[in-house]
DNA sequence: TTGAAAACCTACTAAACCAGTAGTATTATA
DNA sequence: TATAATACTACTGGTTTAGTAGGTTTTCAA
């Protein structure tokens, strides 16, 4: 019940354009060095997000990338949708529909799944960039610890 | 972001030695065979909620499991927690501290984790096995739908 | 007292997934 | 036209998942 390197590197390279969109297009190059991530890695996670219009693009000398919308337009729950493919706990549970399971007519246990999936897309959908930079988010004040 | 069969398995077991708890002890043959498990996949994952008062055992002859506690007393964060490990989204949020992560002190993202992680297991230690059989935990009610 | 049925234990494995690396092609600008 | 950037595709070592397989121990009942 982890979330992959490629939703979390995809998430800090958009708080880091985010944090620097006065500087226009910056290049994939000078982000991998300030978050500490493989760049050719980082090159793999971008044409996910780049089929939609969260980033533009600028090919060639001086080119890179910068967001293609408002950093509060933008949530965390859209980008990790994006990269980690689907954000429900379990398989039975797809988009818009109930899939894969002929027991899931009468599994005890789906409506579990269906509350988690809920709770987590709440959660993920209500933050977005700009929340992150202003540390703003009504659910990120509470002093919880495991 | 999935949680595997080893959870899905031993919460369904649950459930199931819930739903015939006055039968007594019930061999893992007749629970492999109401769920539809393989038994010797079972047998692996049954020693890891030995481990605690969740299950009585009974070996030989005319043995098996039955519940240790009331189906009221067992949540799903419970049983999840022993079979995923952990229920944390990422390896640097662990039980009681941060660790793994040297960026951890200034990780303007940490907070969506924690976050996340507040929601989840707020929500799956609400859950326990007698919502479950009962259907009727508050989240359970909605018609949401991805 | 012995056979059967159950839990218990350990090792092995095929397939998928993760987290990258490597190399080349294409594009834009100075 | 050299250079610096993105774009694309293939490969890979390691780990995890989802089991199978086979043997040991315990208990009860006939």
């Amino acid at each position: 019940m982890k979330i992959s390197t490629k939703g979390r590197y995809a998430l800090r390279m958009l708080v880091d354009l985010a944090e620097h969109r006065s500087e226009g297009y910056t290049a994939l190059k000078t982000i991998a060095e300030r978050q500490g991530i493989s760049k050719k890695y980082l090159e793999q996670i971008v044409p996910i997000l780049n089929r939609t219009d969260i980033l533009l693009t600028n090919r060639g000398f001086q080119g890179g990338y910068q967001l293609g919308r408002e950093p509060s337009e933008i949530t965390v729950g859209e980008v990790l949708r994006l990269t980690e493919g689907s954000l429900s706990p379990v398989a039975c549970i797809g988009p818009n529909e109930i899939v894969n399971c002929d027991r899931s007519v009468d599994c005890p246990t789906l409506p579990i799944w269906k509350g988690l999936d809920k709770v987590i897309h709440d959660y993920l959908y209500s933050v977005t960039l700009q929340d992150i930079i202003d540390q703003s988010n009504e659910h990120f004040a509470d002093d919880y610890m495991i």
